[in-house]
DNA sequence: CATGAATGAGTATTCATTCAT
DNA sequence: TATGAATGAATACTCATTCAT
């Protein structure tokens, strides 16, 4: 725990009133942090967790093995920490572009395009999510997507609640809906990487979205269509 | 080479005439085989790969380690026969749903509760998978799910085919939907895994149906939805 | 010790009573003891003693493992009992080379050429002798060539004092001279299989003899030339 | 390439503004090397490659296992360079001992002794030049001895021509002298660790340049000698 | 702070040997 | 007697982690 550096941004006061001597370089310190936070992510991504060789991304970095323990305690915690890295910068990257959209259906697109977007521009993450779900289980689950931990407030269930009641969206359990989108979107991401296909999950926004909204089936089909 | 068994059991006339020395007793051999697969399935899936000792596998087994490589020459070798061995079982499960509906939706709906049940069944599959991806990313890439490799002949391509044709379904390209269907599906699978619940999947089939036959959106909606 | 084979041949006396039931074929054991030998010969040069792989011999011989045990008890006693087989094939061809010489010094020339003409055939047994000595340093050193073990009656070392008694050898220690016509030989053997040349043996023999027979010096010089 | 070590050793300049972090000891590390290479050598020569374990080294040196391959990257590699350095050594040595001499025949007589006696001081080199034929058959040969690579420029063979050119060596082609020569002296010292006999080689020289230079026949003798 | 030398627990794989059939 | 299935001891090498400098 001694070796966990905070990251700790001066204020103005604490600036005025420094300490005596040489102060703690902080930025420098958050810099390093983040560099190796990123070569390790680009590591783990290529070799795997097991496979990847804390000397290799010292080498990478041109510091000494040594050095990585003082930023983080062990090979485990920094693998999360960049597993986490990436998992808040996709949240934010999806969150500022949702705000961009005012009507509720572009917020949804927005969000998926974005959530797509992101994983185009930086599959490494695709990586490391397989891999932390690979070697450790037992992490507290994160759901990236369409699913807030706690149920009430959820701004999407709210979002789409709205809708059901202006009889945009069809009197469909909230949580159907949330589940489909979050796991199609999902399925669609992993889909692509493990299949090998390279191909820009962006683009397949507008298809998805045309089956979820509006289904496949003709509309005048009235039948029971599901159930063994 | 040694260490492939031949499977060949002696009929009663030629037990007659035996070579001299022990005879080879190939049913043993392929029962093994199969003990050994399925125990290995378990290991595999509660440890992770990596960490997967086949020391524990052999204990449970109650044989030598030497005796696992006599059957599987190397770790590597017992783990994807482990998959495979999985995969196929899947295959056959869901090939088989499928025969019994008549009705192309009921087969498309028999197919996924086909799909869920499997892995309600054996979640260590979605170990296994997760974990050969990780460890194995270069081998060939299966598609498990409404993909076949040949495009062209694809029965399930055929059968959306057709139903657009009937004006059962809307005319949406085809690869479309069985993309869509296809990434549902294992979205839902993983999700269910990665978020550590332990829910039907099966119990999911009529909902996650319903929102891709009928969309979310009321029907009389004609604007254009996507978009960024 | 259970397991060794007797060599036994029946004699016409022994053949006339022969025990009741189907007699013991001893010439059969005698064979595939001597087939064991050829082919682990080749094996065990092959591989060198270490990486031979029993299982390598068993298959080359259409046999099981197993049975290799029941003619040799282990994996050691099987290696040594090739040495010596090749070493007693080597000797009795030297001397019944010697047999056809009358001259004495032709004798010696034919010793060394059926020397150099059997490591010419069997380039294995050097391989094997350079095996023995890696791995069973301590076994009871044998001399192959122009030195017996007891130092008394050596037919060669009486040859060669009788040369020196009738001045057609130098007065030189007998002694003297079998050691290095020994070494010589043996120099000649390893030398040529240590920088992998394979030029015949054989037909280096008049050079060598020419040499230790004539010295490399003009016969005028008499200055005292060694010492240092 | 990590485990390679550089050789620096830093001025005292260098000292002064020294990077940050323990500074390489370079001296260290080599005096480290040599440790272990001799160590190696006694553990490699006592018990054959094969059966040495690397823990006996390390054990013996009172270092861990892990260090050892800090230094060496495989068993294979310490166990060559080993060989090597034994080898440099041996050269070096007979070396400096010929430029003392300055008659042909003295220079050939000084190496041949100075080879016995640095084999009297280490006969581990022997044992690991048995083990390396051993078990590296297609290692690059070496010849150690009166015998270079490129025939042309080879010193040993340009004295002895020039020796026969003043007549003081009888006209016999000079390969034939080089080779009797090697192969004499290995087959001495191979015979002498094979039969286990354990006396001085170097008492050997004399006897050896005697019959090479004098041959055993008496000199009034013309008679063709040799021939099958 | 940074370094890099040292550590040593951990593990897949081989193969001589045994023995029930 | 021959077989071949089973055994399990033996071992090189890796790399996360520590800590003196």
């Amino acid at each position: 725990m001694r070796n966990s550096i905070q990251v700790k941004n001066p204020t103005a006061v604490e600036t005025l009133k420094r300490a005596p001597g040489r102060p703690k370089d902080d930025s420098l310190a958050a810099r390093r942090q983040e560099e190796i936070l990123e070569v390790a992510t680009k590591t783990f991504a290529a070799d795997g967790y097991q496979n990847a060789d804390l000397q290799e991304v010292a080498d990478e970095l041109g510091v000494a093995k040594g050095t990585l323990y003082r930023y983080f305690p062990s090979k485990r915690d920094l693998f999360l920490a960049c597993v986490d890295h990436g998992r808040s910068r996709l949240q934010s990257q999806v969150e500022s572009s949702v705000m961009h959209a005012e009507d509720p259906l572009k917020r949804i697109a927005a969000a998926i395009r974005a959530f797509f977007s992101f994983f185009d521009a930086h599959p490494e993450l695709v990586e490391l999510i397989i891999q932390e779900r690979a070697e450790f289980r037992d992490r507290n689950k994160h759901t990236y997507f369409f699913q807030c931990d706690k149920d009430e407030d959820d701004p999407w269930e709210q979002l789409i609640a709205e809708q059901i009641r202006v009889r945009r969206m069809r009197s469909v359990p909230v949580k159907r809906i949330t589940d489909v989108l979050s796991n199609l979107v999902y399925g669609t991401i992993f889909s692509n990487y493990f299949t090998g296909r390279h191909e820009s999950l962006e683009a397949q926004t507008d298809d998805i979205l045309d089956v979820v909204f509006n289904g496949i089936l003709m509309d005048q089909n009235g039948d029971p269509i599901n159930g063994s």
